[in-house]
DNA sequence: CACCGGATTGGCT
DNA sequence: GCCAATCCGGTGT
């Protein structure tokens, strides 16, 4: 199988960060946090593309200590903190200075699901826990220790190719999630979903 | 099930 | 000082 090998640096250094999202859906992110391995089956996504983006931490290549990893070339993490209380999981993607990010926004547990049930304080496997960005980081240990890392090289957070690509018809495309500060990017159907019920409604 | 507010920190104006 | 790429529990239908 080629479910379980990293993808080569080029597949996070394309400018098309919409297809990148896409291609995510049913690619596995893995974690190994506290001697703890975990796998999730990535179920939805959503495309963050600066300069233009007004959804963007990066829109109008603004940059700024927490922002500056979006500007390397694709393949690292960026973790930050939202609302005072999660740390988001993002995938930089494109060439360097092209600020372009995936917010991984939910996942279908797979492996070390003994760990992301306590980590999310839960006694049975149940969409609830894990289809939000929080609830990603929470269940997989991320943090924002782990931001800035080389998702091709990390023993900590990384991208294998799982299941492969998935069927075109079983995408949903539709609106961002919490960006309506973003004007006339409000609508853009940047967020990716499989119809999977692991998946946010 | 829909809606609503509180929690809680740091980034940036 | 304002408010954010969210979550969760409470209330009411």
């Amino acid at each position: 199988m080629n479910s379980s090998v990293r993808p080569e640096p080029d597949f996070f250094q394309s400018s098309n960060v919409w297809n990148i999202a896409e291609s995510l859906l049913g690619m596995h992110i893995c974690t190994l946090v506290d001697g703890e391995f975990c796998r999730g089956k990535i179920v939805e996504t959503e495309a963050y593309a600066a300069p233009e983006d007004k959804a963007s931490h990066a829109y109008g290549l603004k940059r700024t200590p927490r922002n500056e990893v979006m500007y390397h070339q694709g393949g690292r993490s960026y973790v930050y903190l939202c609302y005072g209380m999660y740390d988001l999981f993002n995938v930089v993607t494109g060439p360097a200075e092209l600020p372009h990010a995936v917010l991984i926004r939910a996942i279908e547990p797979l492996e070390g699901i003994k760990t992301m049930l306590q980590r999310r304080k839960a006694d049975k496997v149940h969409p609830k826990w894990f289809n939000g960005p929080g609830k990603v980081s929470l269940a997989m240990g991320i943090t924002r220790e782990h931001n800035g890392l080389d998702l091709i090289e990390s023993e900590s957070i990384w991208i294998e190719w799982g299941d492969g690509k998935a069927e075109q018809k079983s995408i949903l495309r539709s609106p961002r999630v919490g960006i309506n500060y973003a004007e006339e990017y409000v609508n853009k159907p940047w967020r990716y979903r499989l119809m999977n019920e692991f998946a946010g409604k």
